[in-house]
RNA sequence: CGGGACGUGGCGCAGUUUGGUAGCGCACCUCGCCUGGGACGAGGGGGUCGCAGGUUCGAAUCCUGUCGUCCCGACCA
């Protein structure tokens, strides 16, 4: 590819609604524009890298044993009905009608479609297990698209889906995939881990979240420092924290004006933050009252709290009334005296106090030497902390420490969620009919080209790793007007070429100042420059983009230096 | 959806307070000159100031409505 040839129009200054750094380069290197809120275009190289980081994940898939296909965008809402999604998935599905009045969707995602399909065509066992795969646009209405690519309304997705006998059967499939996106993302040059994941409304059993390292990510993620245990906030599972051995005192209820924060209740009281037990107060979309404690120093993690209650999809804040209707008192709760039949979750730490002081569900009042193990009756005891850094590794015991990152992927043990609802079922070799036992596994596509952006740049640019990058190597000559120049550097265009190379001529009648900005800015790993002195020795000068440094090599010799390089890009 | 901010040539912005008929930098076109890190000179093209009403002799500027965009929050395979 010439430069003259080439649609990327790049920008010296920064669009004023671009806000993070991947976005704001993505825009400058002419690789994509908006079209609308949370859509975009992907320009020429823009593209190229995506098709790239496509590239890599089809060869990926396909080792895994994944056949790549396609569906339909749009999606019939019966399907939605029968797995009962239709009605749960909310605003962020974009229905529309035809001129018929049927209902459709823009697939936020393909479960129900790929399940429809594989129930009618599998009868038997002795077609499984099976992989379907499609790199294919996804349409949510995000309710805040922000960030650019990291989260867009219409975003490129690969998603494949894998039917298995049983549950065995299920969890290789799962571990191939498991493999296959360490192969994708190792391949793509990008710093991620696996973690342990929630599996959210997708319902089904164990996850992995495949997260890109970075600041800007949108994700908060504990990893251990001593194993390899990682996990997201949201699951991270923590153990009791032991409280010191202490004789029970006698339950005393005290005074304690104006004190309906746990600040205000410590320096009251003067004591430590660790004697005091939180209230934090929920009603579910039932309206029922979700009451959960944990100890003063320590965070409500919601989805824990979600977890514990069956049925229930959202969690909101209380209403004062719906605590006073129940015994309780904003601001001075207690398990102790709440009407019998309201939900009670007590954190395992907080069963371990040994005279604590909590609410008296009274106005202006506490209790001290509060004994949950003594005094907690109908209590249901789970973990529904929130992890924080330094917290012990469930694993090993380790402090944890908590990283940003950005999501990329994701693998699902789904069960037989899908199948069983819609039907989708199989004969086994007992000539039992059983329900197909499936996974999906998706990963952003234009989210992974963001992360790698977010992760690997400088104060001049991007700077790709060679596997994604729109070009492995561009050719520039200094003086874009110089015939002399322009054909040595037509010369070694078309060598690397030949050789393979995916490299791109930049004969451009500009300036050399305005060249190198460019280059730098669209960030090809290796520049390869044309100036007089490199015409006259009959070298070139090679340019490592992620290191600065610079070198001559020769004319023989070039050639075996660049590709040897970018093995190491 | 709640809170905040902003819409003026392709991009970045000034002008709005105090109404008087639109300006700067970059980019673009032509000519000249220059060629190892976003040159320079001369000339030139391009904006009914998001849209719709209203006030006024007169509106980018004031009023009302509306649409769009961005940020924070809530939300999220």
């Amino acid at each position: 590819m010439r430069a003259t040839n080439l649609y990327a129009p790049t920008l010296r200054q920064t669009p004023a609604d671009a806000e993070i750094l991947s976005h704001q380069l993505m825009l400058r290197a002419g690789m994509m524009r908006k079209s609308a809120n949370g859509m975009y275009h992907f320009l020429p190289l823009g593209w190229r890298t995506i098709r790239k980081i496509e590239q890599i994940i089809r060869e990926e898939m396909d080792a895994a044993g994944g056949q790549e296909m396609c569906m339909p965008i749009l999606q019939p809402a019966e399907y939605w009905q029968e797995s009962g999604r239709w009605a749960v998935y909310g605003a962020e599905m974009m229905r529309m009608k035809d001129r018929h009045g049927h209902e459709y969707c823009l697939g936020p995602t393909h479960e129900e479609m790929i399940t429809s399909l594989v129930r009618d065509e599998v009868r038997s066992y002795k077609q499984l297990p099976l992989m379907l795969y499609q790199i294919q646009d996804k349409f949510r209405d995000e309710r805040r698209p922000r960030f650019g690519l990291m989260r867009s309304r219409e975003f490129i997705m690969k998603d494949l889906y894998s039917f298995d006998k049983d549950v065995e059967g299920m969890n290789l499939s799962y571990r191939k995939m498991y493999d296959a996106y360490t192969a994708i993302f190792s391949r793509c040059g990008l710093e991620f881990r696996p973690v342990e994941a929630d599996n959210g409304a997708i319902g089904g059993g164990h996850s992995h979240e495949f997260t890109v390292l970075a600041d800007a990510g949108e994700s908060s993620i504990a990893c251990c420092t001593k194993c390899d245990y990682a996990a997201s906030d949201e699951k991270a599972e923590l153990a009791p924290v032991e409280a010191p051995d202490e004789e029970p005192r006698e339950l005393e209820k005290v005074a304690t004006p104006g004190t309906n924060t746990i600040e205000s209740l410590v320096s009251f009281l003067n004591i430590p933050i660790e004697k005091t037990i939180k209230a934090v107060a929920y009603e579910t979309e039932q309206n029922a009252l979700v009451l959960v404690f944990v100890r003063g120093d320590h965070e409500v993690n919601e989805v824990k709290v979600l977890h514990q209650l069956e049925g229930v999809l959202e969690l909101r804040m209380a209403e004062e009334e719906t605590i006073r209707a129940a015994g309780g008192c904003p601001g001075f709760m207690s398990p102790i005296g709440i009407k019998k039949g309201t939900h009670i979750l007590v954190d395992p730490t907080v069963m371990n106090m040994k005279n604590a002081v909590s609410g008296a569900n009274e106005t202006d009042f506490h209790y001290k030497n509060v004994n949950p193990s003594r005094d907690f009756k109908d209590v249901v005891v789970a973990d529904l902390r929130l992890v924080r850094e330094g917290d012990p590794c469930p694993h090993c015991g380790a402090p944890v420490k908590m990283t940003r990152g950005i999501e990329v992927g994701q693998v699902f043990a789904l069960g037989t969620k899908y199948s069983a609802a819609m039907g989708a079922t199989f004969l086994n070799e007992q000539g039992k009919e059983k329900p197909l036992v499936m996974g999906c596994y998706g990963i952003g596509v234009g989210r992974t080209m963001a992360a790698a952006i977010e992760q690997s740049n400088d104060e001049h640019g991007i700077i790709w790793s060679r596997s994604i990058a729109p070009f492995e190597v561009v050719v520039v000559p200094v003086n874009g007007k110089n015939e002399e120049q322009l054909r040595y550097a037509e010369e070694v265009y078309g060598e690397l070429k030949k050789a393979g190379v995916d490299v791109l001529l930049d004969d451009r009648p500009e300036r050399p100042g305005v060249k190198f900005k460019d280059c730098d800015l669209i960030g090809y790993p290796l520049r390869l420059t044309i100036g007089p002195k490199t015409l006259e020795e009959g070298t070139l000068e090679v340019k490592i983009r992620k290191t600065g440094e610079m070198f001559h090599e020769t004319r023989e010799n070039y050639l075996g230096k660049v590709q040897e390089l970018l093995k190491t890009l």
